[in-house]
DNA sequence: AGTACGTTGTCGGG
DNA sequence: CCCGACAACGTACT
């Protein structure tokens, strides 16, 4: 299932992870002959699969090819029948084949699930399966919000619903999901031993959590002689190849990654499949198998929470995708940085990332339909900032994250630079809550609880606030944060941007700080995001809602809105805070520059000592924002 | 050793 | 809207 198992979307983080897909919602301007201009569907049928050239149950560790690179292979209207036939031939036995979904929540591009389908010999089953983990799915009442304790309420609704609409489409073929609750390895292995399964497929991944399971299954699979098939298709490129072309170690800049990646192999082969049926779902013996559970069943209840603008699943995603591609002025022009983090109403990306996280949406699919918009539209952006260069950050950061050891944390991770952060919970509450005293921070943070996403350059705003810029707070601590309430967040993409935005890693100039005060207000002068989110604002005159604490008492009088009463005066005055937040920054590359970045545990506590004493460092405010806050005022 | 470059800073001035 | 100052990092390449 999909526990992530490190608790990491910024979105930047999940980019996309911090979200970097945007779409427009519903765009009354897009027509269905737009809608229509999209690459060609193709059928599965006519395409003659090729069963990897490996040994039993061997296969596929480091992840086969996506697609077969000879596009012969591929041609139009082929007999599905005759093709199953031909498969038949080499198999004896039971022929069952069981596809087991994780992310990948779709029909089409999914070699996974074309490969068991084809899999399936003489009378033999095809068992699609997902098992819900109960510590991914189920409440934790200790959880700082609802949701378990590892995924906010948010991204297990989104996931509910996706497996619902891969039910609704399995079933239009003729088959079903077959939906279990356990723990994951486990499940899996029960099934492969009761049904007598000979072919186990599902897509290949590079998340800890699953090279893990993944290997304990394989382990299992290949003793019993089952034949497994794990292709990458979650990616534009397997981050095995990328990195074995640059000897062995990971690209660290983007520029070198596109020099390494260049054109997907798959690039101009058809990917969309159609299946005009699936082989049937087989007797299920004495497994426990429930039909895809509600947020009530799975123990939500009385929850009051108003539902964020994303509905799961592949349905919804391809939707989205279409319109998003449809206006190809905007896709043709689109630079991530000119997009609004405040636009709330319409956001100014494509959304799709939650979509793309749990693959509802193929980002392979995704890159080849705004390919064909470039070929029709000639002069179009171009990677960092067009809209095929977000899908090659993603790329970027599963392949950093894929080849760098302990990528999730500072402690054990080359890439990532040893800074003293500090370990203060009270500043990280406040920050989680909304509670900083920035309505522009705490408006974000409010948009993360309700929503599960916000634009990229908002999640830097807040992610900056909390680690380099103001509160010095450790930047894992608000990746976890991330992790669990964003629907898209994603274990490499999270941990990269967040090393991004601390300037651990990637991204050095830790003297450009947003300002949680002027950063909104260039977008949104009137304050309209802040008064969406942070509704006990609504009424404060746009000259002081991004820094109430100014306004005359009269004026927080008449906005119903004492500051330090109804909304809390600032936390730190940002001035002196990133001051002293950049006098860190610099001792501690002063530090790793001289230690050639082997800095140990001890060298980072005697910096933090030296650096609280000449600091006047937010880090001991142990009572109180208010006095705390106060002081620092006066200050400044 | 030196140079160019790096998806998305802020502020003040024109 | 664009500019430079601010203060200055690391990576990649020559």
């Amino acid at each position: 299932m999909v526990v992530v198992v490190v608790v990491a979307s910024l979105a930047l983080f999940a980019l996309l992870a911090f979200g970097p897909f945007s779409i427009f919602y519903s765009n009354p301007l897009v027509t269905c002959r737009q809608a229509e201009q999209v690459p060609q569907l193709h059928f599965l049928a006519s395409r003659r699969h090729r069963f990897p050239a490996t040994k039993k149950g061997e296969e596929s560790c480091l992840g086969d090819r996506p697609l077969e690179k000879d596009s012969n292979a591929i041609t139009r209207g082929g007999n599905y029948f005759q093709s199953m036939s031909m498969a038949s031939s080499s198999f004896s036995g039971s022929g069952n084949a069981l596809m087991w979904f994780r992310k990948g929540l779709r029909i089409h591009d999914n070699p996974a699930l074309e490969c068991a389908s084809r899999g399936v010999t003489g009378g033999g089953f095809l068992y699609p399966v997902f098992v819900i983990d109960p510590h991914y799915m189920e409440p934790d009442p200790r959880a700082s919000s609802p949701g378990s304790s590892r995924a906010g309420l948010n991204r297990i609704r989104f996931l509910l619903e996706s497996l619902k609409d891969l039910d609704l489409s399995l079933r239009k073929l003729g088959s079903r999901l077959l939906v279990m609750k356990g723990e994951p390895g486990e499940v899996l292995i029960n099934c492969l031993k009761q049904w007598k399964v000979e072919k186990l497929c599902f897509e290949y991944d590079t998340d800890p959590y699953y090279q893990q399971l993944d290997m304990r299954v394989k382990d299992y699979a290949s003793a019993a002689r089952i034949e497994v098939f794990s292709p990458v298709s979650h990616t534009l490129f397997n981050p095995a190849d990328i990195i074995q072309k640059n000897g062995g170690r990971p690209p660290v800049s983007y520029q070198s990654f596109l020099k390494l990646a260049g054109e997907p192999s798959w690039a101009s082969s058809p990917l969309m499949t159609i299946f005009p049926s699936l082989p049937s779902v087989g007797d299920v013996g004495s497994s426990q198998i429930v039909e895809v559970p509600t947020l009530e069943e799975l123990g939500y209840v009385d929850i009051e929470m108003e539902l964020p603008p994303f509905r799961g699943g592949e349905s919804e995603g391809l939707k989205r995708l279409r319109e998003a591609i449809s206006n190809e002025k905007w896709v043709a022009t689109f630079e991530k940085p000119k997009g609004d983090p405040s636009a709330f109403l319409r956001p100014a990306t494509t959304t799709l990332s939650p979509y793309l996280k749990f693959g509802c949406v193929s980002s392979r699919y995704f890159y080849q339909c705004i390919q064909d918009v470039y070929t029709r539209n000639k002069k179009h952006t171009s990677p960092p900032v067009s809209l095929l260069g977000q899908l090659l950050w993603r790329d970027f950061f599963y392949t950093v994250a894929f080849g760098t050891p302990n990528f999730d944390q500072m402690r054990g991770n080359k890439i990532c630079k040893q800074i003293p952060w500090n370990d203060n919970d009270e500043l990280l509450t406040a920050w989680r809550e909304a509670k900083t005293g920035y309505p522009w921070i705490d408006a974000i943070m409010t948009q993360l609880h309700k929503w599960g996403w916000m634009h990229h350059l908002a999640r830097h705003c807040v992610a900056c606030f909390l680690t380099r810029g103001d509160l010095f707070v450790h930047w894992e601590k608000g990746r976890d944060v991330f992790e669990r309430l964003l629907i898209d967040s994603d274990w490499a993409i999270n941990s990269g941007n967040w090393m991004w935005l601390s300037c651990s890693s990637f991204f050095y100039q830790y003297n450009r700080i947003y300002s949680p005060i002027s950063f909104g207000k260039k977008y949104d002068p009137n304050g309209n995001y802040i008064r969406h989110f942070l509704p006990i604002l609504k009424d404060m005159p746009k000259e002081y809602i991004y820094e109430p604490w100014t306004a005359p008492l009269s004026v927080q009088t008449k906005a119903k809105c004492i500051i330090g009463k109804d909304y809390p005066k600032p936390m730190v005055s940002h001035d002196s805070a990133s001051k002293d937040c950049k006098q860190k920054l610099a001792a501690a590359y002063e530090l790793n520059k001289k230690l050639n970045g082997v800095v140990s545990e001890e060298d980072l506590k005697v910096l933090q000592r030296k650096l609280d004493a000449t600091c006047d460092s937010v880090l001991n405010p142990v009572h109180s924002h208010s006095s705390s806050g106060a002081k620092r005022q006066r200050r400044s």
